[in-house]
DNA sequence: TAGTCAAAAGTCAAAGATGGTCAGAGGGTG
DNA sequence: CACCCTCTGACCATCTTTGACTTTTGACTA
């Protein structure tokens, strides 16, 4: 193995694959030390190497009894349609209830979110909630639609 | 367990837990000892693990014969929940992550709501959705908050 | 009754412990 | 040589731990 960032990846898979659950706890600092490098390079392997796309998930802790989580997922299977649908949210200038509307009920009929959960987001989407200027709604729109995207990436894994 | 502040939090919530009435009353010295650490850490633990919104009361007093009073809040009527819960999000200023997090896990705590949902409406109000200044932030996720409440308060018939 | 004192608990800011970010240097490969 | 990964370290953000100082309370005393 050539680089050290490919041996770390390794290792950490081959923690998690051992693991019974699909997911493993590390310190950042005792993996450092265990691979003599300096921390933020175990930063740039989770970043590089264990991405969502990848079927990762990560999170983490700082201060004392700080930690960092790799657990890994299934990715659904219907990644095309969440693309053309950033697409759309990301070509539309303004985005309205209309077309939050439009993109929620695209979803719940590809079976990618429940009746509920859709009418909930719209909800909060909605004008009334989104009490600003249009500019701000639709960029807080624009945030809040691709954040979903991302979510639904790998939620009910297929 | 990773920290020490973690490990008196269970065990607290462990003595909740057996004791019949859902309050326990300790000596803020006692516990410290029990766990070799400074009294103020009691502190600490309560004012970040046994808040309001995650559904407890605390109180307590001062000089000889002092305590401090914890208390499970019990409310079995779905409308008390979210009032409870909607006044915390009036009061509170600043709205971070930490506080919707609590919110969002009470609600599943209480069966408001299913831990898919919660996970992705805390996504949606999440730092890096909402990529504002600290008091815009504050404004969407109090706006959007409501909402939910709002919406909760009639699904599954209320 | 008022004053004093000791025994709690509270507050707060500094120090400690982690992890995160980013820009620039380093190195291998077409 | 150019380009794309990797690697590094300085600086940042967040959570926890500590301890000095403050406030409150009740008992005891004058």
């Amino acid at each position: 193995m050539r680089n050290i960032s490919d041996v770390i990846e390794q290792y950490l898979k081959q923690v998690l694959k051992e693991s019974q659950a699909n997911a493993i706890e590390i310190k950042r600092q005792d993996i450092a030390q265990r691979f003599e490098c300096v921390p933020s390079q175990i930063n740039y392997v989770i970043n590089t190497r264990f991405t969502v796309e990848k079927g990762y998930l990560v999170e983490s802790k700082r201060g004392g009894g700080g930690y960092i989580r790799i657990r890994r997922v299934v990715l659904h299977e219907k990644q095309d349609i969440l693309s053309s649908l950033m697409e759309v949210i990301h070509e539309h200038p303004r985005l309205n209830e209309q077309l939050v509307e439009n993109v929620l009920v695209r979803l719940v009929e590809e079976q990618m979110m429940h009746e509920q959960e859709a009418q909930l987001i719209y909800h909060l989407l909605s004008d009334e909630a989104l009490n600003l200027q249009v500019d701000d709604r639709s960029f807080i729109r624009r945030q809040q639609l691709l954040t979903l995207m991302k979510v639904l990436r790998y939620r009910n894994g297929g």
